[in-house]
This record gives structure tokens, sequence and C-alpha cells, in this order.
DNA sequence: TCTGGGGTCCTAGGACCC
DNA sequence: TCTGGGGTCCTAGGACCC
């Protein structure tokens, strides 16, 4: 904890709902719910108008379809949320070098790092950057916390969120925080709330009540300890700028259960080479190869094993998952798998023993896999296309070889509405990336 | 058509070594 | 014969975050 207000946390509002309102003039103003569409999905974002109806991240979307029947159900666009995010980061950087962006829509600032920083003018700095960050991403709104430590900057900035900030004045720190809820501490989630609660234990106020110790033996060593003080808004945190990647991995959850071992083994060869190809990107080796499987009860198992030294070969991926998976249970049938790599190096191994003539890294393997069967555009709601006639517009909905777009852009009026076949060669994907393609 | 995907950090037990 | 530490690595699971 420092004695200026000078860590900023910034929040975009409804991130992923937000840009689709932006890009989809039609959904401005109106619920619009960003996530997983499939029959297992999950909201990822809900807009504002969606939330009045009792919508959240993490809900359902089955559920989210009976709470707000009326709300535009969206696949998600990753590369527009990235661009966004790039825009943001970048101006961010601009008010100090040290950032720490936390995911795609949030991010630290240590605005004591810059040499021109004036701890009297942060409110005049916060509207500065709230209306930049507005005009750079054309329309987006963030909300702004600024404090004395990351854990006061970041509560600040939900409180007065959407489109809103708050300035902690450094010594008023416990007397915000003290009512709150024990929960508003990032790190206390539904466990250890439930832990808390059966101590007697709310509030924050709540939290100062027991000691180290009496905290320890409830909660561990390490949570003990560092709620003892956050609980005190003792926090001495650093803003880091550079984080080095521990894992990587990659997990699908199925429409239905699989159980045949030959399908689950053509899964785990393409999340291998997705994995692979991630580790190559990235100039990235992993020595310890993970799977996961969740069973159709929900019950989730993970197994790993330990290479001699780190790979990036989709080969050696491949070849060592595949073995975790002929020693797992299958029966019943699973709802998800997934394949991770972690004990990231940044430097291969030679493989001393390569065969000359091996097939090389990265060949797709023969077993047809559930999804991405060679059947065209997978076209889903949301997704940016093009018409050679009609020009830009973004698929409204898509099923029984038809696919229904509507023909507008950021800069344009809500367009008009026009229904195509799955094959016309006039339609084409302007983008791919999405929570289920 | 109950319950995503990509991460981080912590804990705990057993193997193994000194 | 019995009884010890401590440290590191590996595996598995769980809580949590966005």
């Amino acid at each position: 904890m420092r004695s200026t207000a000078s860590i900023l946390h910034l929040d975009l509002d409804a991130f992923f709902a937000s840009v689709e309102q932006r890009d989809k003039p039609s959904l401005r103003g109106k619920p619009v719910i960003v996530g997983g569409i499939g029959p297992r999905g999950v909201v990822a974002t809900a807009s504002y108008e969606a939330r009045v109806h009792g919508v959240r991240s993490a809900m359902r979307t089955a559920e989210a379809r009976a709470r707000c029947p009326h709300a535009a159900f969206l696949g998600g666009r990753f590369d527009a949320y990235r661009e966004a995010s790039r825009l943001v980061m970048e101006r961010l950087r601009e008010e100090s070098e040290l950032v720490e962006p936390l995911s795609l829509d949030e991010a630290f600032v240590d605005l004591a790092a810059s040499p021109s920083f004036d701890p009297d003018g942060v409110g005049d700095l916060v509207a500065r950057l709230r209306a930049d960050i507005t005009e750079i991403t054309h329309g987006l709104t963030a909300s702004v916390g600024v404090a004395s430590s990351k854990l006061m900057a970041k509560i600040a900035s939900e409180v007065n969120k959407p489109d809103g900030s708050f300035v902690v004045e450094p010594g008023t720190e416990t007397d915000v925080l003290g009512p709150m809820q024990a929960t508003v501490i990032p790190g206390v989630g539904p466990a250890t709330a439930e832990r808390l609660r059966r101590v007697g234990i709310a509030t924050v106020d709540d939290l100062r009540t027991p000691s180290v110790d009496e905290l320890v033996r409830l909660l561990g060593q390490s949570m003990g300890t560092s709620l003892w003080r956050l609980a005190r808004a003792e926090d001495d945190r650093p803003v880091v700028a550079e984080r080095e990647t521990k894992s990587i991995s990659v997990e699908d959850t199925f429409e239905t259960d699989i159980t045949d071992r030959t399908v689950l083994a053509g899964e785990v060869d393409r999340m291998a080479a997705a994995v692979a190809a991630r580790l190559r990107k990235n100039g990235l080796s992993g020595r310890t190869v993970t799977i996961k499987v969740r069973h159709h009860d929900f019950e989730t198992h993970t197994r790993s094993s330990t290479l001699q030294g780190p790979t990036d070969s989709p080969r050696v991926l491949r070849d060592t998952a595949r073995a975790l998976l002929d020693a797992t249970d299958v029966a019943g049938g699973l709802r998800l798998l997934g394949v991770g790599v972690s004990g990231l190096a940044d430097w291969v191994q030679d493989d001393l023993f390569a065969d000359p003539d091996e097939v090389p890294d990265g060949e797709e393997s023969a077993v047809p896999t559930t999804r991405h069967r060679d059947r065209g555009v997978q076209y889903y709601p949301g997704m940016d296309v093009r018409h050679d006639v009609h020009g830009d517009g973004w698929v409204w909905g898509a099923g029984l070889g038809r696919v229904t777009v509507r023909f507008e852009t950021r800069e344009t009026p809500p367009g008009p509405v026009h229904t195509f076949t799955e094959d016309d060669p006039a339609l084409h994907a302007r983008r791919v990336a999405s929570f289920d393609a």
C-alpha cells in the first residue's frame, strides 16, 4: 500500500456484448447474450438489457433463453474482441508503460511508474482516459477505479459501474472496504465464503475479528495469511507488466457424450495438434502433458505424464496424450476431453532419435473428428459474413440449409434481412473464431 | 436437453535423495 | 533394530478468476 492513489484498474463494461451492439446497430439498446449457443453452452457476457432479466455470466444458455427469450444469442467473434482490447491496452500504455492486462477487458496500470504522474490530477486523467477509450473503440465504455493498491483499485472500479469511476482517497481504504461483503475480495469464492459464513463472518469488518492463526487454521496457510492482510487493506502487490505463460491447453465439451475410443482418440489427436501449434507459435515447449476427462455425470479427472525434456512436437504430444487416454476409463461416455501442456520452457530439446523419413510434424490425423468434418462454412449466429450483392452483414440465424443475414455494420443504420441457402456461392465468411466453431 | 474454455495458484501425499 | 529430519519432484484435485 502506497501513500498516493496511483494504481488504476480498468474494466470494459459488458465487453463482448458491447462490441456486438457496436457492430450490429439493430441490437443497440436490446438484450444481447454472447457465449456458447449449443445445447451445453453457457453465457460469457450479457448486455445490461439482458441482465435486467436476471441473465448472468456462467449461467447455462438454456436458462438464459428461458429468462430472456427475446434476446439475441450470439456465438462470439474473438478477432473483434482482441482488436478492441489491443486498442485499449495501447491507450493505457500511453499513461504508463507499467500495464498488467488481466484478460481482454481488464488491466491494472501503475500510474506512479510514469515520470509525469501528478497525484492531484487523477480525476482529470481518468475522465480523459475514459473519453479516449470510448472514442478509440467507437463507443465502448469503461469503468475505472484508482487507489493506493491493486485490491482497492479493483474494488473501486466496481463502485460506479457501468460507465463510471471512483477514486479511493488514501487513508479511507478501510472505511470503504469494511462494510462490504467478504466476497468482494478477489479469491473469496463460494467455497471460502461458505467456510467463513459458518464461523459468522460475512463482511470485511467481520474478517478482522479472528487472529491470523485462526484464519490459517480455517483457510490454510496461503489464503489465511493473505485474507488477514487484505481485510485490513494491506496490499503491496506490484503491477507486473510481463507474466510468463505457465500452461497451454485446449478442451472441448461435446454436444453429446462420446463413448467410442476411436472417436475420442481422434479428438485427442486434434487437440494435441492444436496445443503443439500454439506452443510453436509462441516459441515454447513443455514437459508435462495432461489430459482432462469429464464423465457423463460431471465427474472430472486429470492424468498427466512428465517427459524427459520439453517438446513442441505434435507427434510426441499426441502419443503421450493418447497413452494417457488409453489408461483412462471412458465407460458411460465422456462429455468433455482436454489436452494441455505445462512445465513450459522457451527452448526445445533436439530430438536425438528423429527419423528423417517420418511424416512432418503438424500432419492431420486420419481419424475423423466429430466436428470440423469438411462440409463447408459453419454459419453461427453473430458471425460476420459478406454477400457479393448485399455487402457486409452478420448471421441472424442458420439451420436447415438456410442462412438469414442482417446487412448492417458499425457505420450503417439498422439494415435489412435476407435469407440464402447455405451453399450460396455469393455468401462468404469474414471471420472464424467463436465459442462453438 | 442441468453445469464453457482458458488460465493461475494452492494443497497434499508419495517417491527419492541426502 | 528403530527412528529422524529436510528438500525436490511428480501427480491429482480443488478453488478461483474472467
